[in-house]
RNA sequence: GGGGUAUUAGCUCAGCUGGUUAGAGCGCCGGCCUGUCACGUCGGAGGUCGCGGGUUCGAGCCCCGCAUAUCCCGCCA
């Protein structure tokens, strides 16, 4: 053995081969059972567990003491020779579980303290208290599996875009506040006093500067920041695998990202179909209720308005002869039988989707009906209904009479809350593209028309035109060249073609409503840029944390983040963000509050 | 900013209608144990019931406020 050398052979690789070997394992002690004259000891390391037999037969005295003052968590080495387990003896649940390495030598490398909590992956812990100890939760197996997952996955799409010829290029972390997205996280100028960097909320506008600046095939796994409220599947601080392309199509795009992604999925052993299913959004909406629709159940919206136009029930009468008005469908089945209190009690999930209140007809198994609104329903009607909406026996049908969008988006977000509820079985992974996206919809509270992904989103050529006019609906109908990577229901990637005529982006800025100068004032540098030029170009973000979120089967990204933040935007270990002192503030000429 | 849930031993939790000394499992410490494998067994230690206030003869339990964690809405071009 080199004598430089601390272990000659890792925790996890030990099979019927080695037999007879001698060999050095190093790692952390994971259970140890003491038999009184006979010591085993379950050693760890991130590739796995090797059980460790020490027996006064064949070890020192001082060896066999040794072992029985090793506790939870030490790190050691031990040097055996690999043996057979004796007859009946294998374990199973071990990949090394044939074999054991009988222990002749031991050093210990440190003590612990008994950890806070157990470091096994059938012990719940609360997350607080993991987060508190990250250190140690990352050391259980769960989380060394993610991390790993984490890492062959970048690995596998980095090679991936690399073999198709994407050059990596590091975009700055200290950019230009652009503020009109997400919240910029500010960084103070210490050289120029009263001045500020922002973290990006994406490289959206360096990776476009990228095209103008002749790279033509860009990719980055990059950092992003956004000074937002966190959520399960949200944190202030993100990863995108960023990707750019010049002189393309939108299919030349959605082409490459496929094998890209195909290829790259293939890598952790999952299946990714290529040409991917598209569904324009309009379909999408219309048909789950979402724009990032889990499609591995059913539960479709119905469009059931024109059955009622003639109702004596006068909330979907008048809806009917209302234009824009619409009465939507799903039907829950199974959720029939459900007592009438907790059918009630669905009234208020849909108030937290827009919802001012839920119609629904719940058909008992023994084919009676529960419904506040059926006594109003003529026969023809709710035959049409039973049609529609497939109905038998202990199924649910439940209503939404609003304007589309909002119909659409309240019995979308109940479809999920059911399938939750229902555990509708939901096997393997789901992928597809939802594409079409409107530029723009109206924003209600800013009265004015938002992007619908954002302001550097290329328009439909043949809707160009419409953007000169005043009228609301015609600028809302206006079509766009986008796409968003959906994956088991999430939203694991996006994008687009971007504007490339400094004029066509001039005009949307102003749509969105910028004045010129503030314009100039945020965006001069891409405008002028895109005056040298700027060649036509279109890319893709992929949500690497999401995707690996749903890789691992996890239900935050928090578990496939190595040190993720609180809800409330604190790293418990290191009590991030703290004060600063003083002098750190003046350096930076600022003051507090 | 708003709504829900949680906070009791190191960890996970129970704690009845407000009533004597707050319990369990795991972990930890000690004894015994030569084939266990999340070893077994016997014993032991371990508590500011999140914090502050209130009601009451009496509060882990009821009321008010606060804090933290978490889920959701808003927000996330």
């Amino acid at each position: 053995m080199d004598q430089h050398t601390m272990h000659t052979r890792t925790c996890g690789e030990l099979r019927a081969e080695e037999i007879g070997e001698e060999v050095t394992l190093t790692g952390w002690v994971w259970h140890r059972r003491d038999h009184g004259g006979l010591i085993f000891v379950d050693l760890r390391d991130r590739d796995g567990v090797t059980q460790v037999s020490f027996d006064p037969e064949f070890c020192s005295q001082e060896v066999f003491h040794t072992a029985e003052t090793i506790r939870s968590e030490w790190p050691i080495k031990v040097t055996g020779t690999v043996r057979e387990r004796p007859e009946g003896q294998d374990n199973e649940k071990l990949a090394t579980g044939h074999v054991e390495v009988l222990a002749h030598a031991i050093e210990v490398l440190n003590t612990s303290k008994t950890p806070a909590f157990q470091i096994e992956d059938h012990v719940d812990t609360a997350e607080d208290v993991r987060l508190r100890y990250r250190y140690l939760d990352l050391r259980r197996p769960k989380m060394q599996a993610n991390l790993k997952l984490r890492s062959d996955f970048t690995f596998a799409i980095r090679e991936a875009l690399h073999h198709h010829e994407f050059m990596e290029v590091e975009t700055p972390a200290l950019f230009k506040s652009t503020p009109e997205g997400a919240r910029d996280f500010l960084v103070p100028s210490r050289t120029q006093p009263g001045h500020f960097y922002a973290l990006p909320q994406s490289p959206q506008l360096l990776k476009q500067l990228l095209m103008v600046g002749g790279v033509e095939r860009y990719c980055q796994v990059a950092k992003c920041f956004r000074d937002e409220d966190l959520r399960a599947d949200r944190q202030p601080e993100f990863t995108q695998v960023d990707v750019e392309m010049s002189f393309v199509t939108e299919d030349d795009v959605m082409g490459e990202l496929e094998e890209v992604l195909s290829e790259a999925f293939a890598q952790v052993g999952v299946q990714m179909p290529t040409p991917l299913r598209r569904l324009p959004y309009w379909d999408a909406m219309d048909t789950y209720g979402s724009d990032k629709p889990d499609t591995r159940f059913g539960m479709e919206l119905h469009d059931v308005t024109g059955i009622f136009s003639q109702s004596k029930f006068k909330l979907f009468a008048n809806a009917a002869a209302t234009p824009g008005m619409h009465v939507k469908a799903i039907n829950a089945k199974t959720a029939g039988t459900w007592p009438r209190a907790r059918i009630d009690r669905l009234a208020d999930v849909a108030a937290t989707f827009g919802a001012k209140g839920l119609a629904y007809i719940a058909f008992r198994p023994d084919g009676s009906v529960t419904s506040p609104i059926v006594k109003f329903f003529s026969d023809e009607e709710m035959a049409a209904l039973k049609a529609e909406m497939g109905v038998e026996p202990g199924d649910l049908v439940m209503f939404a009479v609003e304007k589309r969008l909002v119909a659409d988006e309240i019995l979308g977000g109940m479809r999920n809350h059911m399938a939750n509820e229902l555990e509708l079985p939901r096997e393997g992974h789901d992928f597809l593209w939802v594409v079409d996206f409107p530029l723009f919809h109206w924003d209600d509270e800013l009265k004015r028309l938002d992007s619908e992904h954002q302001p550097f989103t290329q328009p439909l050529e043949a809707d160009i035109e419409k953007l000169d006019s005043t009228d609301r609906d015609t600028l809302l109908s206006i079509g766009s060249h986008t796409y968003d990577f959906v994956m088991d229901g999430y939203e694991a990637g996006g994008g687009g073609m971007r504007i490339h005529n400094a004029k066509l982006q001039e005009k949307v800025l102003e749509l969105l409503g910028f004045t010129p100068e503030r314009a100039k004032a945020q965006f001069g540098f891409l405008m002028e840029a895109l005056e040298f030029g700027a060649p036509p170009m279109g890319g893709f973000a992929l949500g690497l944390d999401r995707v690996c979120m749903l890789l691992t089967g996890s239900d935050s990204i928090r578990e496939v983040m190595a040190f993720p933040k609180t809800s409330s935007g604190s790293d418990l270990m290191s009590a991030a963000p703290s004060e600063v002192s003083m002098a750190q503030l003046k350096e930076v000429s600022l003051r507090l509050l």
